[in-house]
DNA sequence: TCGGTATGTTGATGTGGATCAAATTTTCGA
DNA sequence: TCGAAAATTTGATCCACATCAACATACCGA
C-alpha cells in the first residue's frame, strides 16, 4: 500500500543552508502570514520572523497559563490544540498544519488559553507579538492579513460548533476527512491519500465522539466503499459520497 | 414576582439629545471598544463611530453572505448570532449584549458568515471597518484592544466547543446561566434576577440540546432549589450549587 | 530483537437526551 | 379585546452513541 506521510515530505527538502530561510523564499508564503504582501513588504516581515523553534513529537509548543508574547507559524509538522479541565478531561479544539498560525488565543489575556502539542516532530517560526503589532502599523497588508487570519479562526470555530451541535457521528467524520483533504491539497499534497497524525481518541475528542465511535465509523465508511483505511493510513475513494454524507444532514 | 428586564433599563435613560452621544460619554466605554484608551484617544475614536442603527426585535443586523464593511458594537438590546444550513437547520453560535462587538466573522472573506438577529429592540454603534484599520494604526491602544476582542472571541468559542464536546445537559445549562449572570453583573445589572431573551429553542440550539431538554433541565434546577423560573424570568437562588454542577464534570 | 505499553477493532449492553405527543400558557396582530 | 400562532411544560417511548469488555496490532525503548 502506497502510504504517503504528508508532513515529512517537505522536511527532506530542507538543507542546512535553508535553515536560515526567511519568508521571502519560504514555499508556504502564499498561505502563511505573508500572504498578499509584495516582496518588499515580505522583506520587512523577515526582520521580524527570524527565529525558528523545533518541537518534538509529544512536546508542547506552549501550555495553558504560560505568559504569551509570541505567535507561531507552523513551518512543518502537525499540532493539536486542546483545552484541559481540572478533572483531567480535555477537548481537542483544532489541528494545525504547515502555514497555519498558532497562539492567537493568548492575545486577550496575555496568557495562553490552551495547550499546543506537536503530534509529530515539527518546526515553527516565532513571531514576537509586540513587534508584529508594530510592523503591522506600517504594513497595511500585514495588518489586514493578520485580522483575516483571526477572523477565519473565529469562522472555523463556528463551523466546529455547528459540527458539535447538530451533526451526527458520520457527518462529523466525513466533515473532518474532507476538511483535512482540502487543507492537504492546498499545500500541494495528495488530497486522496494521507496518514492521519492524531489518534482515534484525539479525533474523537475534536469531534465530540468516543474513540470507539470513530473507529466504528471509519470501518463503516470502508465497508461502504467510501474510503480505505489501515490504521493511520487513509485513502479517499469516493469524495462525492463523503460530501453527500456531510451535506445530507436531513436525517 | 419582581421581574427585571435587563435590557430596557438603560434605554429609558436615553433622551433625544443623547442620541448623538459618543464613546466619550457612553457608559459602556469601559467594556466596549474604547476600553483602555485615554480620553484623548477616545475623542479620536469618536470621529469614527458616529452612526447608530436601530434594529427591531426579530430583524437582522446582518445576514450570511452580505458584503462586510462594518463592525458593530451593541449599544443596547440583545442579539443572537447563528449559522444556517442549506437544509434549514441552524445553530446559534452566541448571544451578544451591550458593549459586545459583532461582525468580526466578516473580516476574513469580506462577507458575513452568520446572521445576527435582534432578540429585542436594539441599537448598535456602527464602526466602518476600513476606518477602524486606519485609526488603529495610529492609536496603539485601540489596535491592541481590538486584537484582544478578537482573541477573546476565539477563546469564548473554545469554551463553547468544550461545552458541546464534553459536557452533559445539566452542566451546559448551568454554564449558560452562570455566564449570563456574570455578564449582566459586569454591566451593572442584577446577576441573580433577569429575564431570558432567547427562547428555549434558541438556548437549546446554542447548547446543542433540544428545547424539551432545556425546559426539563430548568424544571429540575427549580425542583432542586437552585433557581426559580417562570417562563422568561430567572432568579438564581444557589449560585454555589450551579457552580458545583458546572465544575463537577465527573459524571 | 524482544516485551511492555499504547493504540485500534469489534461485540454486547446501557442510557442520556431525542423524538413524538398532547395539553397549557403567552404573545401579538387585527 | 379577541383569536390564532408561538412558546412552554410534561409524559411516554426510542435510538445513537457511550460504556464495558476482550482481543489484536503497532510502536518504541532497553
Amino acid at each position: 500500500m502506497n502510504k504517503v506521510d504528508f508532513s515529512r515530505q517537505r522536511q527532506v527538502a530542507l538543507t542546512l543552508s535553508e535553515l536560515k530561510v526567511a519568508c521571502q523564499t519560504c514555499n508556504l508564503r502564499e498561505i502563511c502570514l505573508p500572504a498578499g504582501l509584495n516582496s518588499e513588504e515580505i522583506a520587512q516581515l523577515d526582520q521580524l520572523v527570524n527565529i525558528r523553534r523545533k518541537v518534538r513529537k509529544g512536546d508542547a509548543l506552549y501550555r495553558t497559563g504560560e505568559q504569551f508574547d509570541t505567535i507561531y507559524a507552523v513551518r512543518s509538522g502537525f499540532f493539536k490544540t486542546r483545552v484541559t479541565w481540572e478533572d483531567g478531561r480535555d477537548q481537542v479544539t483544532g489541528f494545525s498544519m504547515a502555514g497555519e498560525i498558532l497562539g492567537m488565543d493568548g492575545i486577550g489575556q496575555a496568557k495562553f488559553h490552551c495547550d499546543a502539542i506537536a503530534l509529530e516532530d515539527s518546526e515553527v517560526c516565532c513571531v514576537p507579538y509586540g513587534r508584529l503589532e508594530e510592523i503591522s502599523r506600517e504594513l497595511t497588508g500585514l495588518q489586514r492579513h493578520f485580522h483575516k487570519v483571526m477572523s477565519r479562526e473565529i469562522v472555523r470555530e463556528n463551523g466546529v460548533m455547528m459540527l458539535l451541535g447538530v451533526m451526527r457521528a458520520e457527518e462529523r467524520l466525513a466533515a473532518f476527512l474532507l476538511n483535512l483533504s482540502q487543507r492537504l491539497e492546498a499545500r500541494g499534497f495528495s488530497p486522496l491519500e494521507f496518514n492521519l497524525r492524531p489518534t482515534r481518541e484525539e479525533i474523537g475528542s475534536y469531534l465530540g465522539l468516543k474513540l470507539e465511535t470513530v473507529s466504528r465509523t471509519f470501518s463503516r465508511f470502508a465497508q461502504q466503499g467510501l474510503i480505505e483505511i489501515d490504521q493511520k493510513f487513509v485513502r479517499i475513494i469516493d469524495v462525492a459520497g463523503l460530501r453527500k454524507i456531510y451535506a445530507h444532514h436531513t436525517h
